[in-house]
DNA sequence: ACCTGAACACCGTTCAAGT
DNA sequence: ACCTGAACACCGTTCAAGT
């Protein structure tokens, strides 16, 4: 909204339109996405809405799984930075942990075609791009290192935290995957699903038998 | 393998191709994204594959769209065949609910290609295909079945089962999905992360606590 | 160094025409 | 009723040429 003025405002006319074009190349394919979908995204389109030819895109990425790979990785930074708000912001305990789940599920609704360039079909992005997955094990490590602190504190049972992490954000990204391909039934409260999933899984990684049969 | 022979086999010269392109075309197409993945499911390729012209399809399918559903539909039948053997073979029990489990996720780490039409991104298969929707549902009533079987038995407690069945789906999905995206370490065991995830989702279902603190 | 614009090969889809 | 083949609008990508 305020920032659509901003592409208003002058600019060096007699010069190349953008001092940092592949920035805006990959903000410009980002608000692409977040508002009409993947489908939507074509380098002539991005160009168009930047002012500039069809293939100066080429210049500063190698093709357009690169600039979908660069999405990519812009969303796990996204991704890891509302985990870690979550986690921090709920005490670095039980409650945030759980608050970590649904923050998780929180993003991918809220940005759906976002995420699934994240989690790509392989169709896209198929490039091994090692940015992309260094970003990606950041985010996982944020999980990670809130069950190895839940676990110090006695909180979880010692598994390994890697496959418990994997599990977790197993089913996460399930709930987060079937939500957004509206493989629920119309009705579902998926907020609600994810707590009660959640739920279910902390009885199944405490350590010791909760009395909490209400 | 032995069907590739029936193509060669006698066929009416002077007629139209087949007595039933509409079938062949969904076997072409299955079979083509099983081998070579969506990308390389072109309508000309489908059509050169059976020698037909590029646009007979669309005597049989309003348009790719309905045929990728179709693909779909095809594999939520393969599907709950599957699920519905393992928890017969098993026992109808633990076990037998521990083997739908496997089931699900060897399915779609053996079709990944085909797997991810199933859940396709909505940019193919975005119409809404009623036949797809129903066979999707029955391959989920498998899950919920087994689920009420075991809560009449006392296995599991007594939960609402849909609710269940989501948390399920969800974890067998999310970790179906990130094995095929290759969102895990190289070197990960996905059998034995799948046993390890259906251990703690036991311990978080069970309906009593259960001495098996070993 | 950075961008343009024409060209190429490839799509899905349509439609008049054939049998 | 079923299929053909040419045509259309749309892609991503390349490359010689401009500044």
């Amino acid at each position: 909204m305020a920032n659509a003025r901003v592409r208003l405002a002058r600019k060096p006319a007699d010069q190349y339109h953008h001092g940092d074009l592949q920035r805006a190349l990959l903000q410009a394919a980002v608000r692409t996405i977040q508002k009409q979908g993947v489908h939507a995204l074509t380098l002539r389109a991005v160009g168009e809405d930047l002012g500039v030819s069809r293939s100066a895109l080429y210049r500063h990425f190698t093709d357009k799984a690169a600039l979908l790979a660069a999405v990519a990785r812009e969303g796990f930074r996204m991704l890891r930075i509302e985990l870690e708000g979550a986690w921090e912001g709920g005490g670095r305990g039980r409650a945030g942990f759980e608050a970590m789940g649904h923050a998780y599920v929180r993003f991918a609704l809220a940005q759906p075609s976002h995420y699934r360039v994240m989690f790509g079909s392989g169709l896209e992005r198929n490039v091994a791009d090692p940015e992309l997955a260094e970003e990606g094990t950041r985010a996982f490590l944020a999980l990670v290192n809130a069950l190895v602190e839940q676990q110090r504190q006695g909180l979880i049972r010692p598994d390994d935290p890697e496959q418990l992490a994997h599990f977790i954000w197993s089913l996460v990204h399930g709930i987060s995957m079937l939500a957004i391909d509206g493989a629920f039934r119309p009705g579902t409260d998926i907020e609600l699903l994810t707590r009660l999933s959640l739920e279910r899984v902390h009885t199944g990684i405490a350590p010791e038998l909760a009395p909490d049969a209400g």
